[in-house]
DNA sequence: GAGTGGTCTAGACCACCTG
DNA sequence: AGGTGGTCTAGACCACTCA
């Protein structure tokens, strides 16, 4: 591993006062690159932080550094005795790290999915807004219906850009998307913008609801971005909170 | 500092399956009784790692290892060349801590308030629930309306055991409730949990709202908690979300 | 230049897991 | 028993701030 700040110029001083990086971050950004290129598949084991310090070049104490860095992140999970692996999403456990909604009494289980349709065309302005694309992109859209416990709760439209997913519309899709789109397309959710609103269910969805229309229901507009934080999925889901609420906790 | 278990048997070996507890720990837990006893206030400088190394009996890399804790718990701040700090949650940008309402056009500035009402009782159901105070534990409610860029858009009811805020119905109430707490009252909020939910208006939140009755809303459920994470308030806050919405963030 | 936090290293020992 | 991550230490050097 250099011992060089980041930029073109060989060997600059670590004293520069611009572009000077720490050796644990790029440390951190050489693993990444490789979790993000899925050279270590989820679930994975590491090497131990003594063969990685070896392989790299550093000692012991920065290679952990950069670990807990990507733990942090929750891209790794670290057991003691044991090893660190990669982190695995699709847990029943972190299913809900990106799915917010919860019953309002306790308990509740695993959100269940039924695909509406699916399509596929060229991006419209909101899409092209949230993820970034050029005026012609193509994308698939995916429409379905999600319950929890048994209860109808969220109506949800998923908007990909074909581009990083090829083929997907084919695919038989899995209750966890998440999951898919790292074991089959090579990419990571690694954090997820969400804006709420309170709305009210047009008729459309009101009727694939099973409510009146008019029912007060709550708005996500949900932008997921890879690892390297570029937006790769938009999601905009109607969820009915009679029974249910969204869980938010601040530190 | 004692290198020991917790656990009131003295000298238990630190080989004990249960009860182990590292000494960053331990260090981390005595730095956090002084900030939630104000024993430092917030904006204030600490001793160097090197001093409290000194004056704990461990080494500066144990200090370091609590003090950058206590730093991802954004209870310090710490500054490379000048020292740490005390967190201040009351500065411009910390206001937007716990508040997660934004306009939907960028800018919007500080939230303002204007108190409707003042009321002391004896604390309700939901309160008590809320809050976990017994049956007779006298409250003091505060009501009050928001606004956002000359917007008003949040009608909120706060409720606070008078046991923990003695005298805070005398006070003028300042714009920026949680600096009051921690200045007056030696109550610093470390985490908020909130329950989010769709509703429709009821006609007198609408009406000081200035919306028809049976607007769509945001209501928030927030429960604070103060550093050893005990309830110390509950708001309960309706929301216009017609040029706002709600934001979170989710790693 | 003095003092602070930030990085990096090397080595020791501890707690935990597996065989 | 052997390997892994977790803790703790001591010391060196670097980057930043301020007088």
């Amino acid at each position: 591993m250099r011992r060089s700040g980041s930029g073109p110029s060989t060997d600059a001083p670590r004293g520069e006062t611009v572009g000077y990086r720490p050796l644990y971050r790029q440390v951190y950004d050489t693993l990444l690159r490789r979790l993000a290129d899925a050279v270590w598949q989820p679930g994975q084991l590491l090497p131990s932080e003594g063969q990685l310090a070896a392989e790299l070049g550093v000692s012991q104490g920065t290679v952990r550094k950069a670990l807990d860095a990507l733990t942090a992140d929750s891209l790794l999970v670290r057991r003691q005795g044991r090893g660190t692996f990669v982190a695995e999403h699709d847990d029943q456990q972190s299913v809900f790290r990106f799915f917010k909604l919860r019953p309002d009494a306790d308990g509740g289980g695993i959100p269940d999915s039924r695909v509406l349709a699916l399509s596929r065309g060229t991006a419209n302005g909101d899409e092209r807004e949230r993820l970034d694309l050029p005026r012609t992109a193509q994308v698939v859209r995916i429409e379905r219906l999600r319950s929890v416990a048994g209860r109808l709760c969220v109506c949800e439209t998923i908007s990909l850009p074909e581009s990083l997913f090829p083929g997907i519309a084919e695919l038989s899709l899995p209750n966890t998307l998440y999951s898919l789109y790292a074991t089959r397309f090579g990419i990571t959710i690694g954090t997820a913008r969400e804006r709420l609103k309170a709305i009210l269910l047009p008729a459309r969805e009101a009727a694939l609801l099973e409510m009146p229309e008019g029912t007060p229901a709550l708005e996500i507009d949900r932008v997921a971005m890879d690892l390297e934080e570029r937006p790769v999925e938009w999601r905009l889901s109607l969820c009915l909170t009679q029974d249910m609420h969204y869980l938010s906790v601040l530190r």
